[in-house]
RNA sequence: GCCCAGUUCGUCUAGUGGCCUAGGACACCGCCCUCUCACGGCGGCGACACGGGUUCGACUCCCGUACUGGGUGCCA
């Protein structure tokens, strides 16, 4: 059995956004799972649409989410260059092999005649096809072109009649109409090769035995075999991946400022979560386990569990995924991910013990950090009705009654750290015949100035410090007219 | 328009003719725990697109319709 290789062809158009690394991911699985390789190949052919620097988006994205290619243009291999734009004179080659063997033909038709042809067709709600015009050309006439120096485009040659088609392991047998087919042009002018005619080329002589692409080109597919017909090569296997979409209607796109994976790197989700989220998008692994490391997807990863319909991204889903992650982090990891956010709150110095243990397990999102530790750099202006709550059994009243003497008891600590606070406030609980959230809840709100907070009343007193937290008792008090 | 696919809770999905009064996860709601929130525990809400067949029996097979996606580029 031969080797099954994969590969992973972008077009260095922008960011490497989230449907692509799921499609990257995919192949990496595939081919990691059957001890195979997986190639990393640019398709830079459209020239106009080329992005500045974006290889290394891509690059920069698959390593470090750990989708490491065997082959590529960075790396090198046996079959390279592994970028399209160093590969010209071999499609040149190709197409004029294939030309002589009839699967191809010279062009010379203009593309504006063409444009011309295919809006009057539309027009009439019609579908353009080539009318292989230029097939007919005699070989005198081409050379005289050619010599006149007309610019020339090579063109599949489909035949007019019959039936193509493919299998594809995830959706079964396609087949279309040859008549449905169009003549579509493998070589431009400009000389660079189409997506049509490149895919081809450079998955055989790049030996891919497993073609892994969206299922945009699902009805393509069966021209490509005729290529590889025309070519007397042996097909590689088809497996098409169904799209991730933003919602019903929308795939998910960069254009449409939808996230990209730096985006959501920036707002403080860890590569883990999304590498095992995206995973889970259109494919399941046949168990209930949800939280899976890469390693764990290479093993459990099988084509069986591919999903055909598009997969709507979920947003959520995801940050409760992240959430997950965060929390089992080691408490050294949670720090060093957590700090620049600390530093950006405004807590820079402070006791990062006790924000990492009160906050850990409520981060789903880094970049939550700073509105949850808000209260802790300003207090927030509340109204006295805050102090009201029914579990709690407290209101403004007693508040008002307790207060003051909690103040006192605070004001008179020897040291100021959680144990003697906590020590000293459920002594003084017991001694007054209260409940603890009688005690602590109104204590809470006076120097937090919130109902909901990360931690209780002890913890925020620590963070606080004694000076900062007696202003605020102090303020607080004097704001109920205590 | 034509061609190719797809269609199970709001979302991701399990389901390959009887195991389905359709299972899980996220979200949402309620209760418990609790100084708030979160965590945790327990419970709830919620789906087979529609219509015909085939069959003793259909979420599962066939046909049609609807809807969604993709293609119909000298984009990929």
């Amino acid at each position: 059995m031969t080797k099954v290789r994969t590969r992973f062809a972008p077009s260095p158009t922008g960011y490497l956004h989230i449907g692509g690394l799921r499609s990257a991911l995919y192949a990496y699985l595939f081919a990691k799972k059957q001890g195979g390789d997986f190639i990393l190949r640019i398709e830079d052919t459209d020239q106009q649409r080329h992005v500045e620097g974006a290889e290394d988006v891509i690059y920069n994205t698959l390593r470090e989410t750990g989708l490491i290619w065997d082959e590529g243009p960075d790396v090198g291999g046996a079959y390279g260059p592994y970028v399209q734009t160093e590969r010209r004179a071999i499609y040149q080659k190709y197409a004029d092999e294939l030309v002589e063997r009839g699967g191809a033909y010279r062009c010379f038709c203009t593309k504006e005649e063409l444009d011309r042809r295919r809006a009057e067709a539309e027009a009439k709600g019609e579908t353009f096809k080539y009318d292989k015009h230029c097939l007919g050309l005699s070989e005198a006439e081409i050379r005289e072109k050619i010599e006149a120096g007309l610019p020339c485009v090579i063109r599949q040659n489909v035949p007019e009649s019959g039936q193509a088609s493919f299998d594809d392991l995830i959706f079964g047998q396609i087949t279309v109409d040859c008549a449905t087919l169009d003549d579509n042009v493998l070589i431009k002018a400009d000389g660079l090769p189409t997506y049509n005619f490149a895919n081809v080329v450079d998955d055989h002589l790049m030996a891919i035995s497993h073609v892994m692409r969206g299922t945009e080109y699902l009805s393509s597919t069966p021209k490509y075999n005729l290529l590889y017909e025309g070519f007397g090569w042996e097909k590689p296997q088809y497996i098409h991946m169904s799209p991730v979409m933003r919602d019903e209607k929308r795939k998910l796109s960069k254009r449409d400022g939808d996230a990209s994976y730096d985006d959501f790197i920036q707002k403080g989700y860890l590569k883990e979560a999304i590498v095992n989220y995206i995973a889970l998008l259109g494919w399941n692994p046949g168990t209930e386990q949800e939280k899976f490391s890469l390693e764990e997807l290479v093993e459990a990863f099988s084509l069986e569990g591919m999903s055909k319909s598009p997969a709507i991204f979920d947003p959520v889903k995801l940050t409760w995924l992240n959430f997950e992650y965060i929390r089992a982090l080691d408490p050294a990891d949670y720090r060093a991910y957590a700090l620049p956010w600390y530093e950006k709150a405004g807590l820079a110095g402070w006791d990062y013990g006790i924000l990492d243990r009160i906050l850990q397990p409520r981060t789903e999102i880094f970049s939550q950090i700073p509105d949850m530790v808000a209260f802790l750099v300003a207090m927030p202006a509340f109204d006295a009705s805050l102090y009201a709550n029914k579990k709690s059994k407290c209101d403004p009243a007693l508040a008002k009654e307790l207060l003051p003497q909690e103040m006192a008891l605070l004001e008179g600590l020897p040291d100021w750290n959680e144990t003697a606070i906590h020590d000293a406030l459920m002594q003084f609980a017991a001694d007054q015949g209260r409940k603890n959230g009688q005690v602590l809840w109104p204590l809470r709100i006076a120097i937090a100035g919130q109902a909901v907070t990360p931690g209780g009343a002890i913890e925020i007193l620590a963070l606080l410090g004694r000076d900062e937290s007696l202003r605020r008792l102090q303020e607080s008090m004097a704001a109920l007219g205590a």
